[in-house]
Formats: structure tokens, sequence, C-alpha cells
DNA sequence: ATGTCATTGACCGATTCGGTCAATGACATT
DNA sequence: AATGTCATTGACCGAATCGGTCAATGACAT
């Protein structure tokens, strides 16, 4: 990586690593081609070849800042005194709404550098982020009180229902829906309205 | 295409036409070649197109076929008389299982082939899956009954939630899981289960 | 011994790949 | 106006890969 990169202005660099993580969370790394990342970021590939070494480079450096920004803004506002399973969830959620309004590929792209198995660009990093994903998880719902659930619901089946949920919403809006930050988030909450009326006893329903 | 491809066992003809899913199935037209297609059939490139006329002919046919197999096997079971609205969906995901089992990419492919954009390939037909889903969709859900939901249960979102839940489940097998049936029908059974005893009222809970 | 036909490795021209480089142009300094 | 600096690019490189072809192989029936 060539220093002059962090001397661009943020929204360009914004530009160039957003059209990185768009192609590479399409396809695998050998199907990505790095004219197809410099014409989606609007420069010659020869002007991506003067901030970044080689494909290689562009890749590697593209997995340490998608990670390094996942952690640090989903730990940002995350209240660790926080007790109410729902109230965690939906605040995870936020969370992730805000780094898909700034890199709108980076869950997936982290996804797929986990799941990349050319050795050209294999290492041990590539299982970092289940690892941190899992733990972090754990962390955050650490707190979390499934006592003011009903009887007889499995917390952990509730959780994952939760997550393909979350995951097939968004999954189901188009890039134009996602512009509308705040529709989604309305709409999402009332989602997990659904979710927490089911499971909670009657006594915590206000 | 070569007719001689009829010719084949059945058991050859579902490997190449598995094979060539798959493959389609990842990425758009223009980046799937002939020869990982071939590879993962078991076959030379040049038997490939021994069997069919050329990339596109193989392309076009795949989908036809895809297609047809589909909208034949989820009516084969179906029961135009239930009206219960959780056994309707179960009947319905196992009508899929069943699909997978023989073609375990081809509901990836027909969604792929609905977004291809590439002209080379583009016409009408593309469009025509979606129509289908949302056609067959309602016919299966027409006879649905609703009033035995709790009151102020959306319906509508019920169903989605649940309609991602089943995509989540399934994208969370790996390869492997897929081959163990019954114990895949068992777990979600049970995930489908808690949707049903969250919507139904107390008296249809037995 | 001959004919049939599925099957393939080697090959084709065209395209695309990652990567390079000399040339351009905008702008600051003198 | 002349010079220097440096971001930026179009044109280009050899290598790899693309869809597709074909002569040769080999298994098998007659």
């Amino acid at each position: 990586m060539n220093d002059k990169f962090y001397t661009l202005p943020m929204e360009k660099q914004h530009t160039i690593l957003n059209a990185a993580m768009h192609v590479f969370s399409k396809y695998e790394y050998k199907k990505c081609s790095t004219e197809e990342i410099a014409k989606k970021a609007g420069i010659s590939k020869a002007l991506l070849f003067h901030y970044f070494e080689g494909k290689k480079d562009l890749y590697l450096y593209l997995y340490q800042y998608a990670l390094d920004f996942f952690v640090r803004e989903m730990s940002k506002t995350h209240d660790y005194n926080e007790t109410d399973y729902f109230k965690i969830l939906v605040n995870a959620q936020m969370n992730k709404m805000d780094i898909l309004r700034v890199h709108p590929d980076l869950m997936q792209f982290l996804v797929k550098f986990y799941l990349e198995e050319n050795p050209e660009v294999y290492d041990e990093k590539n299982k970092e982020f289940a690892a941190i994903l899992s733990e972090s998880s754990k962390r955050f719902m650490d707190r979390a009180d499934t006592s003011k659930f009903k009887e007889g619901i499995d917390a952990e089946k509730i959780l994952n229902i939760i997550v393909w949920m979350a995951d097939g919403y968004m999954r189901s809006r188009t890039e134009k829906d996602l512009e509308n930050t705040d529709r989604i988030n309305e709409e999402y909450l009332e989602y997990i309205e659904i979710m927490r009326r089911q499971c909670y006893k009657e006594e915590y329903l206000v």
C-alpha cells in the first residue's frame, strides 16, 4: 500500500474501497478483475496500481481495513450494562446499518474473504472473522436476559430466527431502498417487535 | 442440444446438469467457464460441446429444464384442499427439499438466471420465474386460513419471517449437512413449530 | 477385420488477465 | 514565462483463459 492513498480526501478513499469491496464480495478472488474495480471506482487501472502494489496487496489491505472498521463501529455505541435481550439485538442491528451506510458491501466482503480458499491469498487470517464474530456476539449477548421469555421458548433458536430474519430483510431491500435508512430501521423494528411480543411473558409487554 | 444427451443414463445426465447449475448459480453468465462445468461433471470440455451446441445453448436448455422440473415437482404432492397455513408451508418446504436433493443448486440457478442482464442471453423468458413463483405462491396460499391466528398478528409479515427463516436455515447448512435429509427436515419442522405456536390461538394448539 | 461412435488432448484465434510505463496535464514555485 | 512536481492515464506487455474445433484414440458390436 502506497502512503499517498491516505492523503486522498476521505470521500475518494471510500469510493475506491467501496468499489473494491463491491467486486470482491461478488465472486472469489481469482474472478475479480482490477479493471472492474477501477471502473467502478471511476479511476484508471494504472492509478489503482499507483495506490496499491498489486491485486493481492489491495485485497489484504481491504480485509484489514474492513475488519477494523467493523469491530470499531460495532463496539462504539454498545451498552455493556443493557440486559434486555431485544434492546441489545436492536442496538446491534442499528450499528450494522450505520456500517452499511458507509460501506454497503462490508459484511458480504468479510464473509467472502472468510470463505476464500485460493492458496495465493490464504493464510490464518481468513478465519479471524468467524472467531471475532462469534466471540463478540457471545460478549454482546452475555448479559442478555432470557428470564423474561415465556416457558418452553428456546432462546438459541429464537436468536437464529432473528438473525436469519434480519438477513432476509436486508437482502429483500433493493439498493435504492437502502438510501432511506430511517424507513428501513422503522420497518425492521416492526419485525423485531413481532418476535418480542411472541417471546416475552405478558408482564414484560408494556 | 444434441439428442444423444437423452440416451445417457439418467444419473449421468443429472451429473452434467448439476455441474452446470452449480457453476451458473455461482457467477453471472459471462464469468462461467465451460471448462469449469466440464471438470465439475467429470468429463472433457469437448464432450460437453458434443452434447450441447454451445455455452448459450446449454444455459438456455438448463433454464427450461430447471423451471419445468421446479414447477412439476412443486405441484406434485400439493394438496389444494388443505387450508391450514402451516401445513401448506411445511408441505411446500418438503417439496423444495426433495428438489434440492436431486438438484442441489436448482433454486439458486433460477434466481441467478432471473437476475442475469447480459444481452447475449437475455430475453423475455428471464422474468418468467418471478411470475411463476409469485403466482404459484399465491395459488398455494390461496386457501390458507389465517383465522386461526391470534388477534393483531400480521399474516403477511409472518409469512415473510418464515420465508426468510427457511432461507437462512438452508443457507446455514453445509453441503455435508444436506446429505442427511431426514435430520434437516426434522430440525426445520422444529423452527416452523416455534412460529406456529406463537401465531395460533390457544384452541388450535393441540 | 471392420465399422461405429463416445471421448479426449491438443490446439485455434480472440479476449482478458495483472501489471508497466512513457506521456499528459494540472498546478505550484521560481 | 519557464521549470519542476506529481497525480493520472491510454496504450501496451506477456501470460493466462475464454468458447469452440478437430483429428486421433479406444471401447465395443458386428
